[in-house]
DNA sequence: AGTCTTTTTGCAACCGGTTGCAAAAACTTT
DNA sequence: AAAGTTTTTGCAACCGGTTGCAAAAAGACT
């Protein structure tokens, strides 16, 4: 159906070499056949079929763009930088969705048959291991979002989760805050362990403050909502709480505000992420900025240097974050 | 350095035809051999390579999704729909972000060179036209969200807009308003611009009713904000508006509630999309649900049936829509 | 014009598979 | 056991390109 490059190549009267060459970056063409090749080519509407041209050169520059966060809304944010920033590169992202269903093996083996160059990983609840499962496969692997490991067999770039639990609580801290808890994600997600871990740590140098801690079943507002809706029945809330993420946040929000109760005065929040949303005027989180399309930026430049160089030794690249002051903390006494 | 047909079919003792046709639906291979094969296979992790079987197969189970909506959160959600079904249907999307620097012919072209078998059209706001130049690629090509044309080239899966302004403007004329706006997305969308039609089309109905209009510069939340925010500065605000899509309406609500006024006391809301956020106690937005899930589950069949049936001639699948009722729009009279 | 370099060119093999075809092998039947 | 039928198999060509290599062409220099 396609033109094809013998075709062309018979239509300019040259070898199939020639024309393969016209379409190749630095081959040895003379200005004369180059000249007939391409009017050839345009002629007939002639593009090379890049899957036959990856049969011999190896490189797809097709990259696997994985993720199993389809739900929190800062992901069509971090969809929007990669599939931009990997376009400006010349790379183009096949899209896998990781579901409870699809078993990640299969994604493994999926991505290896269709050759891409490789993989990106994008998701702050899964574990090292599955990003590994790549790099055993021999494919660059970059972990965006994912957790720093003590020995880390993968490239990972994101922000330091407990540094940014450790923030929040001196936040909260700092405003006087007494009874403070933790409304993670997820518990089995990295992130969430860490940020919590952070958050203890730092309030263990406030011995008078009192800490509890629960977790929402997923990063969603659903899960926010009705996890903080349970906090409020009971007997005494705390003051502030630290939510793992702004969804988190803006769901529970949404079940104080329900109650009757309002944000700073009866209760405090503070998120983490810095969502497009957490800035809408009727929302105004105080929050913990993420930096996403550095995050994101740095996650290409690193899977780019490591297609030029595969045995680039693993490399963690964290950035720092910084809390945003909107309305809903109580101002520091 | 993967493992190839060649070395398995070695190492088992058959011809290469042998191996190939044991991971081939359908082909006739003895027990025997299969055995031999998938063991061989098996100890030395074969599996085929998708890009140099689609050589000759002329298949390579890739689908082309193009969008341009970046930045609505609703197109998340149609992400998630979009890969989970494809995924199921045993389909990879190799996604394609439009942005206003990207040329659309070039994509065109990019996703020829790739030999996708399909491509979707994830976009309310693209030209008939920009789908149709697939088609005239030869590709089998779903516009989903689109716009169905008098005389249809691809087919269009999506809801019918001119019929959704026109229940808008039903609604807000039962509810007694006497002075309705229109707050559209950009003027040059033919989703907004159908939106718009059948809004006035309805009120022509209603000559007691005073219709005016304006349009916000994106489909985004920060576009809806500050065009409400232009529109209360004028003298006579209307008493209620349509927005052209609900993260419009957010945007538009922000902005009320900052000038001070409340809704739909002072100011009556309705968007479209029924989008999650719509739902949420804090926004609880009155809105005209657009059923999203259909919409793309339609889409994949469509295409599905287009790869068998390359011919089958363009077809426009439109879903009905209708009013979720919340609390930004005054009670009916 | 003749020789030496450098550039350009086409041949042929290859990338990793699939598939039509005819021969070989395995069953049936008589 | 021979003949007929069906199934299985390998050969070889092909899908649409790339690339090492040696020969041909072009250019530089006496």
């Amino acid at each position: 159906m396609a033109v094809t490059l013998k075709q062309v190549a018979k239509r300019a009267g040259v070898s199939a070499s020639a024309v393969s060459r016209t379409f190749t970056q630095g081959a040895s063409v003379s200005e004369k056949t180059r000249k007939k090749v391409e009017s050839a080519a345009a002629a007939m509407g002639y593009s090379p079929n890049f899957l036959a041209r990856s049969l011999t050169t190896r490189r797809t520059k097709m990259i696997g763009l994985v993720s199993n966060n389809f739900h929190n809304p800062i992901f069509l944010e971090v969809f929007d930088l990669f599939t931009r920033g990997l376009q400006e590169c010349d790379l183009r992202p096949l899209l896998v969705n990781l579901t409870d269903q699809t078993d990640p093996e299969a994604s493994v083996k999926m991505l290896r048959q269709y050759s891409v160059d490789g993989v990106i990983v994008a998701s702050s609840t899964l574990p090292p291991s599955f990003a590994k499962a790549f790099r055993d496969s021999n494919m660059p692997v970059v972990h965006a979002f994912g957790r720093r490991s003590s020995n880390p067999q993968v490239h990972v770039v994101g922000i330091d989760n407990v540094e940014c639990g450790r923030i929040a609580g001196r936040e909260l801290a700092r405003r006087g805050y007494r009874r403070v808890g933790f409304l993670g994600g997820p518990a089995i997600a990295t992130s969430t362990r860490d940020r919590f871990d952070g958050f203890i740590e730092e309030l263990t140098n406030h011995p008078k403050i009192e800490v509890s801690h629960s977790f929402a079943t997923a990063y969603s507002f659903d899960a926010g909502r009705s996890e903080m809706c349970r906090l409020l029945a009971q007997m005494t809330p705390c003051e502030a709480y630290f939510c793992g993420d702004d969804v988190l946040s803006i769901g529970a929000l949404s079940a104080i505000s329900s109650a009757g109760l309002s944000v700073p005065d009866d209760i405090g929040l503070i998120g983490l992420n810095d969502m497009e949303m957490a800035g809408w005027e009727n929302i105004a989180l105080t929050t913990i900025h993420q930096p996403i399309a550095k995050i994101v930026g740095s996650a290409i430049e690193l899977i780019l240097a490591t297609l030029e160089q595969p045995d680039r030794p693993p490399e963690a690249r964290l950035f720092p974050c910084h809390v945003v002051e909107r309305n809903t903390l109580r101002p520091t006494v």
